[in-house]
DNA sequence: ACCCAGGGTCGTC
DNA sequence: GACGACCCTGGG
């Protein structure tokens, strides 16, 4: 039996296409689709005009739609789809009992819990968060989006799902293929570099993607993000929290955290003189091992309301 | 037209 | 440790 991969749907010319599956989950008081994809944690899921988000990770291409109470997920996978969804969107993580645990630390909270009641942090490949996040640094969410897309097009592989072509995040060999020159003229700006370093870094095992997922100490994990160009705290943070390495004690502070906790929290009216380590002190106090997704719930209502 | 900010990091002082 | 520079785009 031919084994079938990610080409065989765009081999025109061939039989065999990978076919549609779809999933569906019934009961979605904790998975909201707008939440999970405007949360800021991922830049390739996009609205379509009925409402539904289209988007790529690996070689999966899935549309997501909430009708009535079922979220109705269909696309691409060449593997089993509810494995592939169960995998992604942490599925098996009671949000029940999290978003309960927080609530009970203050009105804040549960304010900030209803608002993205929906939220849940995905699993996302590691090699892209962090190739991605590096982008994400000093530039706004558009243009993060349009880099990665283009990065994708440039030198990711084609899949066509519903006549339209999607393209995978380039793998760590694709994207090597990329020059400081090219990465400048897709638009990177100044962090042409620090992407290609870090790529160069990777692919040359001089930091073994493989051997940090298996390192257990949060703090070695983090340090090791910290050597690659373009990751400080705030990004390897981000990597941490929002990738497969899936460390909750992650707590990224960016400027609408830093805005939303000493609003909420600090009260000083020079908001930039705000020490970071005063505001990880009361991150850790009051959110434990839960801080990353409380960061998450505050970043989402701040933003957006 | 002009300025500012955007999920920060890096080199320099 | 603090401070400015950094590429580029969208919004006021």
């Amino acid at each position: 039996m031919k084994k079938l991969n990610i080409y065989d749907n765009i081999d025109k010319s061939g039989d065999e296409k990978v076919k549609e599956q779809t999933y569906i989950i019934e009961n979605c008081d904790t998975f909201e689709p707008k939440d999970i994809f405007e949360c800021g944690q991922c830049f390739r899921w996009n609205k379509q005009e009925d409402g539904s988000y289209i988007g790529i990770f690996g070689n999966n291409v899935l549309k997501v739609k909430k009708e009535d109470n079922k979220i109705i997920i269909n696309g691409i996978c060449i593997k089993n789809i509810e494995d592939v969804v169960k995998q992604y969107f942490d599925l098996n993580r009671d949000y029940k009992k999290i978003k309960s645990q927080l609530s009970k630390i203050d009105d804040n909270m549960k304010m900030s819990i209803k608002y993205g009641k929906g939220i849940r942090i995905l699993n996302q490949e590691l090699w892209e968060t962090i190739i991605s996040f590096i982008i994400s640094a000093n530039n706004n969410i558009p243009r993060i989006k349009g880099i990665i897309e283009k990065l994708s097009k440039k030198y990711g592989n084609e899949i066509i799902f519903q006549n339209k072509s999607y393209y995978t995040f380039p793998s760590v060999d694709e994207l090597s293929r990329a020059s400081v020159k090219d990465l400048r003229e897709l638009g990177l700006g100044f962090r042409d570099v620090r992407v290609y370093e870090t790529t160069k870094l990777i692919k040359e095992k001089k930091v073994d993607l493989q051997e940090l997922k298996k390192e257990k100490d949060f703090n070695k994990v983090r340090n090791i993000l910290l050597t690659l160009p373009g990751v400080g705290p705030k990004v390897a943070d981000c990597i941490l929290l929002f990738s497969t390495l899936k460390r909750w004690e992650a707590f990224p502070i960016d400027v609408w955290v830093r805005r939303v906790m000493n609003e909420l929290y600090i009260h000083n009216p020079e908001e930039a003189k705000v020490k970071k380590e005063e505001i990880e002190k009361i991150a850790y106090e009051k959110f434990g091992e839960l801080a990353g997704i409380a960061q998450q719930y505050l970043f989402y209502w701040k933003r957006e309301a």
